[in-house]
DNA sequence: TGTACATCAGTGAACGCGCGTTCACTGATGTAC
DNA sequence: TGTACATCAGTGAACGCGCGTTCACTGATGTAC
């Protein structure tokens, strides 16, 4: 049965909008076309009808979770409620809600190039709203806003991929958030106290 | 034909050998267990006279990525030249001879107990010589010397992971490597400086 | 020390399964008149 | 506005390939006497 133009449209969304949470759940490599076509309610079959290959859907999915991640920002009311939230035990329990830096990043640099690009884009996105809170919550010298940006961004995700990585039972799943999460916030609010 | 006890022990580590550089190279799923027999000289069907599953190997291999890394920090006179070279872009280049964090860090949170085990081990091992290096080198107050050296791990790892999966020409693929560097150095110049 | 036999590391074919992709088909939608 | 036809989103079976794992076999090593 053929669908009308604007529900063929929403279901691909959908579609994306299952892959986004499943391959961060998952790992590109773990989830397939199948799956992710049946969790989006649908029989794998069409899928060509709306991507060109399941590395165009990574590259879609890869941007669809970004963009999630801007609405998190958006209500986050401050910078450090902000990074409580990414580096909190229940953003580590569910990487399918979370940032796909830590789940996907690694997989990234071993995907096709329009992956790579949607990665790229995620990143410098994320690392502008840095800088942006940064400076009009008057967290970091505007010389050094954009400096202290792509080292909080890397710091933080580092540290979610690691406790991660960890078992669940580990004394590091812990440590590994607490930790840097103290650190980023002291340095927030000494803006001026190093080089 | 059969080989004797010792050249048998010998094959294994090289299978490990061969396993530890093609996985984080190309991710645990991107290589077969075809393909690292083939690397170290040997036909697939053997596999199973040293390894329980490939799952095994994973474990094995991983461990032997950080025993390495452990070498590599020997070598290195101080710790602002070992994060130097770990932030090089020569590191970026040879994910085969770096740190297993940044190229597998994220595939280890999907994989089985033991692997996850493996990678708990060679974080903390990584944090222990920091915290060490930390020290002896009169670079951080040793009441936070821990805290310091969780948190650089957590940023030069993030860092690489995020300036790998972005394309190579991309300018943030040398900001990625650059500023948290400069930033970490600051770091331990400064060992008083935050909170 | 020498001999006979059991062991087992390595070989290469085969199995079975999952996955990305293709394809013929269906029938409601969109369009041309 | 109504009718006839073309389009195409979704279905489900099928294809082909790669991969983890198994297995019968080989022949040098290790062992028992």
């Amino acid at each position: 049965m053929r669908i009308s133009r604007d529900k063929a449209r929403e279901n691909r969304e959908q579609v994306i909008a299952a892959a986004s949470t499943l391959f961060r759940e998952r790992g590109f490599d773990g989830i397939g076309v199948a799956d992710v076509m049946k969790a989006a309610g649908f029989t794998h079959g069409g899928f060509y009808n709306h991507f060109d290959s399941k590395n165009a859907l990574e590259a879609d999915a890869l941007a669809r979770g970004f963009a999630e991640m801007a609405d998190v920002r958006r209500r986050s009311k401050t910078l450090p409620d902000l990074l409580k939230g990414y580096l909190s035990s229940a953003s580590r329990r569910l990487p399918s809600y979370s940032c796909p830096i830590p789940s996907l990043g690694g997989d990234v640099a071993r995907h096709s190039p329009p992956v790579r690009a949607a990665f790229a884009s995620g990143v410098e996105e994320m690392i502008s709203s840095f800088v942006e809170r940064l400076g009009e919550e008057d967290l970091a010298e505007p010389s050094q806003a954009r400096e202290r940006a792509v080292t909080l961004l890397a710091t933080i995700a580092g540290a979610m991929m690691l406790a991660r990585g960890v078992p669940d039972d580990h004394p590091l799943a812990r440590e590994l958030l607490k930790t840097p999460l103290a650190h980023a916030l002291a340095q927030l609010a000494a803006p001026a106290a190093d080089a």
